[in-house]
DNA sequence: GATTCGTGGTC
DNA sequence: TGACCAAGAAT
C-alpha cells in the first residue's frame, strides 16, 4: 500500500466514527448506503462557507433552507428578499452570484445542477474549489477540493516549507494524489473535518490525529508552523459620513448600494465615500443635519473604516436628491449589513429617533 | 499573481 | 484589544 492509499484509508477510517454532524450533510453511514445529499443544500452551504465559518453558517442555512427549500423556489425570489437574508453574513457578491446561478439552473437546467466539475464551475459563483466540492460531496466524483483546511493538511502531511501563494501548485498535486477512487465525497469531508477539528491553524491536536505517525510536518516537529504565508498589508483607516435622515411618518431614508463593490446590491444609509481623506459632500436632503457624538469604527478585509454619523429629521413632504424612504413598519435592522447596523445604532445611542 | 470583497470568533 | 483567521471567487 502507497503511503498516500494509506493515508487516505486512515482519513476514512476516523471519519466513519467522528464525522460532523452538519444540517446539509447526509453522512457517512447514508453515504455508503448509496444515498448523496441534496445538491442544491451542497451548493448553497459550500457557498455560504466561502470564507465563513461553520459556527456562522449553520444557522443562517437553517433559515434559508426553510425559506427556499429548492433551487427553483430561490431563483423565484425577489432580488432584495435574497440580499437581506444574507444581510450579516458578508461578501455578498456570493448572495448576487447564488441568485444568478439558481435562476440559470432553474430556467436553463430543468432544475439540476450540473454533474461535472467543468459543468458547475462555469456557473456564477462556483470557483475551482466550490465546483470540486460540490462534484465530489453531492456526485461523489473523485474530484479533489482544495480549500484553506486542505492547504493547511497536506502541507503538513508533506512538510511543505514553501510559503503560500507559491506553494499552491505543489500543494493541489499532493492533494490530488490523495483522492481515493471509491469515496471521494467523503474522503473530502474528511479532510475538511481533520483540518477544522484537529489539525488546526493554531494549537493543532496532534496527539489526537489519525495521522499523527504518517504526518512529514509532525516528525520534523513544524507541523504547527505549516503552511508558511507571505505577511499582509497594514489596513489604512478610511473616513467617511453616514447620513441617517427619518421622515414625519416613522419612514427611514435608505439607498440601494451600486451592484458592484463593496457592499454591492445591499441597503444602506446614504453618505460619503469611504477614503483615506473624505471631501465633504452635500447631505442626501435638505434638513438640519447634527452630529452624533462619537464614531462608528469597522474594519474590512483591507481597511479599518471610521464613520461619523449625522441625524435630521425631514419633513413629511421631504423630497430627497438620494435614496428612498422605507416605511417604519418595513425597515428592518437585521436586513442591513453590519456596518449600516451600527449606524444606525449609533444614531439611536445618541437620542435619535426621529419625529 | 495581486486586489477586492465582510464578518464574528479567538487568543 | 488588535491582529489573525474561516469550506474562495471575480477581476
Amino acid at each position: 500500500m502507497t503511503h498516500e492509499r494509506r493515508i487516505a484509508a486512515t482519513l476514512l477510517a476516523w471519519y466513519d466514527a467522528n464525522a460532523r454532524d452538519l444540517p446539509w450533510r447526509t453522512g457517512p453511514d447514508a453515504a455508503r448506503a448509496g444515498l448523496r445529499p441534496d445538491p442544491y443544500r451542497v451548493w448553497l452551504s459550500e457557498v455560504m462557507l466561502q470564507q465563513t465559518t461553520v459556527a456562522a453558517v449553520r444557522d443562517r442555512f437553517l433559515r434559508f433552507v426553510e425559506r427556499w427549500p429548492d433551487v427553483a423556489a430561490l431563483a423565484a425570489a425577489p432580488d432584495a428578499e435574497v440580499m437581506a437574508e444574507w444581510a450579516g453574513l458578508g461578501y455578498y457578491a456570493r448572495a448576487r452570484n447564488l441568485l444568478a446561478c439558481a435562476r440559470i439552473v432553474a430556467r436553463d437546467l430543468d432544475g439540476q445542477f450540473p454533474r461535472s466539475r467543468a459543468g458547475l464551475q462555469a456557473l456564477p459563483g462556483i470557483g475551482p474549489y466550490t465546483a470540486a466540492a460540490i462534484a465530489a460531496i453531492a456526485f461523489d466524483l473523485p474530484e479533489c477540493a482544495v480549500d484553506g483546511n486542505v492547504e493547511r493538511v497536506v502541507a503538513r502531511l508533506f512538510a511543505v516549507a514553501e510559503p503560500l501563494p507559491a506553494a499552491r501548485a505543489r500543494i493541489g498535486s499532493l492533494a490530488a494524489a490523495l483522492v481515493p477512487g471509491d469515496r471521494p465525497g467523503d474522503h473530502t469531508q474528511a479532510m475538511m473535518d481533520l483540518g477544522a477539528t484537529i489539525c488546526t491553524p493554531r494549537n493543532p491536536d496532534c496527539d489526537a490525529c489519525p495521522l499523527r505517525a504518517l504526518c512529514g510536518g509532525h516528525a520534523r516537529g513544524i507541523a504547527a508552523d505549516l503552511p508558511r504565508k507571505a505577511p499582509k498589508a497594514a489596513k489604512p483607516v478610511r473616513r467617511g459620513i453616514a447620513y441617517v435622515g427619518r421622515r414625519a411618518d416613522g419612514a427611514w431614508l435608505l439607498e440601494r448600494r451600486p451592484a458592484r463593490g463593496l457592499l454591492g446590491g445591499m441597503l444602506g444609509w446614504p453618505g460619503t465615500e469611504w477614503t483615506v481623506s473624505p471631501a465633504r459632500p452635500a447631505p442626501p436632503a435638505r434638513a438640519e443635519w447634527r452630529a452624533v457624538p462619537g464614531e462608528v469604527r469597522h474594519t474590512f478585509t483591507h481597511f479599518h473604516l471610521a464613520l461619523s454619523v449625522m441625524v435630521a429629521e425631514l419633513p413629511a413632504g421631504a423630497n430627497p436628491e438620494r435614496g428612498e424612504f422605507i416605511a417604519s413598519d418595513h425597515f428592518r435592522p437585521a436586513d442591513l449589513p453590519t456596518v449600516m447596523r451600527k449606524v444606525h445604532a449609533h444614531a439611536l445611542a445618541g437620542g435619535f429617533e426621529g419625529h
